[in-house]
DNA sequence: GTATTTTTGTACGATCCCGCACAAAAATAC
DNA sequence: GTATTTTTGTGCGGGATCGTACAAAAATAC
């Protein structure tokens, strides 16, 4: 396996041994896959490969280490959707590499299918921290507004509420995908979202 | 405030000081409000006004307390698709209701709006935890089925399919709800599902 | 009134976990 | 080569948390 994600000059003292960059995707891996909560700094130092004072310098606490994987993650779902949207894709053929886009994704995780990390984990944490739940709120903006974009783009009649419906069933096929939901039984909410929105 | 909660004799021993219901009822407060990971036997304690002890003497370990609590909620919401199924309104009352009272409920909450217990904390948990995963898995397959019944009833054309988007708004008005979103837009995404749902 | 049974509530031990202090290490600047 | 700067990694202290042991309390059975 090779590991050759090289880390950028700092100038004086010691270089760093870790990347920033991976250290941050293998944290929000573990944060996805046990929630908030369950995930440990020793998890999290093991995961990474970084030990826990090393991550403090890096990122703040623990929350911190949390919120800059949500951004970073939030970062990558952007840029999906700039690509989605630069390809423009007729109606359907948009509906359909939206859903089984966010599908394949969902079905993803270290140990089963593990969703979105937002929905299902910033979730459980929302109600009592603020921060958490103004990054979840982002993503859920982030997801209306890009999708509202990809309605007008395709010609929708009403894109604002063709985008909510279909961001609504994404959020859903997040927690299904959690609950155990087999791919073909996510694929078939899909296409009858898709049909509904195309009627 | 009243506090008729009777107790059920139990024969030999010394009486019950709590009634198990209103128990659960506290602790499944708690756990909805600060995921099944954040919180302590200790604020299930307070909350209950059951001492630790006597708490794992009726219900087991944390987990089987959660598990109850998800238990009790299943039951009640079984309840409620059963009186709404009883009304036999026709289509577009059954999903304004539908809709309209899942998110009065989402609204609720202790510290804010909170969502759905499953939905919400129970995901959390559900990638590493198999008896969790099954328990969120039946909550979905609760809200299906009486969805089905509820559109077989109403004489809908795809009674599943148009079930299984309804119930992913759903899930979703849960998220949304709990990630700060105002009444007015839930409503409208309900609205616009409803729209949808009628086409 | 005595024995039995069940619940209560205090107290405890063991574990985990977070965040940081501090010295050693590894680079650059001069 | 010496000084400076930054990261590393061990190690620790305080605190929270889980689950249980054990004696006191409160009921019933006889």
């Amino acid at each position: 396996m090779r590991n050759d994600t090289k880390i950028a000059p700092r100038g004086r003292g010691r270089p760093r041994k870790f990347d920033e960059e991976a250290a941050l995707r293998a944290a929000s891996q573990r944060f996805r896959t046990l929630g908030y909560a369950n995930t440990s700094l020793d998890e999290l130092a093991a995961a990474t490969g970084v030990n826990r004072p090393s991550l403090y310098a890096a990122f703040g606490d623990k929350k911190a280490l949390y919120l800059a994987g949500l951004a970073r993650t939030h970062a990558v779902v952007d840029s999906t959707f700039v690509a989605l949207h630069g390809v423009n894709y007729p109606r359907e053929k948009m509906l359909k590499a939206l859903f089984l886009g966010a599908i394949e994704g969902f079905l993803t995780g270290e140990y089963g299918p593990s969703g979105c990390i937002a929905v299902n984990t910033a979730a459980a944490e929302a109600v009592m921290d603020a921060d958490i739940r103004e990054a979840l709120a982002g993503f859920v903006a982030l997801q209306d507004g890009w999708i509202e974009k990809l309605m007008v783009q395709a010609g929708s009649a009403d894109p604002r509420g063709d985008a909510q419906i279909a961001s609504s069933v994404i959020h859903s096929l997040s927690t299904r995908a959690r609950a155990g939901t087999p791919r073909a039984e996510l694929i078939a909410i899909a296409k009858k979202a898709t049909a509904l929105l195309l009627a």
